[in-house]
DNA sequence: TTGTGTTTTATTGCCTCC
DNA sequence: GGAGGCAATAAAACACAA
């Protein structure tokens, strides 16, 4: 029986004979048997031969009387390529690999997709095939593993894309629902500073008209003013502090912040009836509370000279420490 | 049967490594 | 400089619908 010399097994070592892997498979069938059957079409039923061998495997016992395998005639010769050559190198012709073959050479690609050349050769002449042909299904291989490979890294990057995009579609829709109500809270605020100047005015001209009606008006010095104007903008801030700045406030979570991130959430929109914030202390929820990036347009608004009666007192709006008094 | 698209085998040219 | 790998490509083999 030919093909008694070393071969692939399954760890990859060349301990055991593809020829007697074969007989297993097909119920120790010899070889030879397998290449020979059917005279006709010997090459058909060839298991190392395509089915559109160039050469059927007859022809090339025909032609040199070989009674052997064509494992048996590499194990002969070193130099049995040249032989080989002549037989299947015709020019123009491409004979397809066997699926017992494609079979194999898979398994040693799993195993392995690198050829080294000991394998090459032992591959070859377990195949029947010349080292080059393995060599260059080996190379055949590896570019079709690769465009695979590009096939399911394409394939995750596109869900990885899909899923950020609905990600950012979603935090898009709630951006442009955060501008709008910065937007609107912008007006509301203009608003308020122009009733608030007109309110001024109009007790400005009362005091002017009438300052002897004013009870000891002429003792209450600038620091007293101050102090009355502290008094009255706690007043204002009393609801505001409990309602968004204290932040051991439920309200502080529930009503501002919660309300920001959530904003599906039927308290997700500003009261702006309720609001007692005096117009700097807006100015400064304003400034401080909201990103820059949802609170473009504020810079149209004048901030810059509050109100005389304002709470800042003078001091710049972004001052942090207006914001620790204590009340 | 034939035209056409796909798969497989093989070649070529370039590049890298030893 | 030779060997081997890879990308691009050619071409044979194959599958399949009309």
């Amino acid at each position: 029986m030919a093909g008694s010399g070393r071969v692939y097994n399954s760890s990859g070592g060349a301990s055991s004979s593809l020829s007697v892997l074969l007989q297993n498979q097909r119920g120790s069938e010899p070889l030879d048997s397998l290449f020979l059957s059917g005279s006709s079409n010997a090459s058909s039923t060839s298991p190392f031969l395509g089915s559109t061998s160039m050469v059927s495997f007859e022809d090339v016992r025909r032609g040199n009387g070989l009674k052997r395998s064509m494992f048996h005639q590499y194990e002969h010769e070193e130099n049995c390529d040249d032989d080989l050559d002549d037989y299947f190198h015709q020019p123009g012709k491409k004979r397809r690999l066997t699926a017992d073959q494609v079979q194999f050479l898979e398994k040693s690609f799993d195993l392995e997709n690198k050829l080294e050349p000991e394998r090459k050769i032992l591959l070859a002449k377990d195949l029947g095939l010349q080292p080059r042909q393995v060599a260059i299904w080996f190379q055949n291989r590896r570019a079709r593993w690769k465009t695979k490979q590009l096939e399911k890294d394409y394939d995750v990057l596109q869900a990885n894309y899909t899923s950020l995009k609905a990600d950012c579609d979603s935090l898009s829709k709630v951006n442009d629902k955060l501008k709008a109500e910065v937007l609107e809270l912008s007006d509301r605020l203009r608003l308020r500073d122009k009733e608030r100047a007109n309110s001024e005015q109009s007790d400005t001209n009362k005091l002017s008209q009438e300052p002897q009606q004013m009870p000891n008006s002429e003792s209450v010095s600038e620091g007293e003013v101050s102090k009355l104007s502290v008094v009255a903008c706690k007043e204002d801030l009393g609801s505001v502090k409990s309602d968004i700045f204290d932040s051991d406030s439920p309200h502080y979570t529930d009503g501002v912040h919660s309300s920001l991130l959530e904003p599906g959430d039927s308290s997700y929109v500003f009261e702006p009836d309720q609001s007692d914030l005096s117009q700097d202390e807006e100015d400064n929820l304003s400034k401080s509370l909201l990103p820059p990036y949802i609170f473009p347009k504020l810079e149209d608004v004048d901030y810059s000279d509050p109100p005389a009666n304002s709470c800042n007192f003078g001091f710049p709006v972004e001052d942090q420490a207006f914001w620790s008094w204590s009340y």
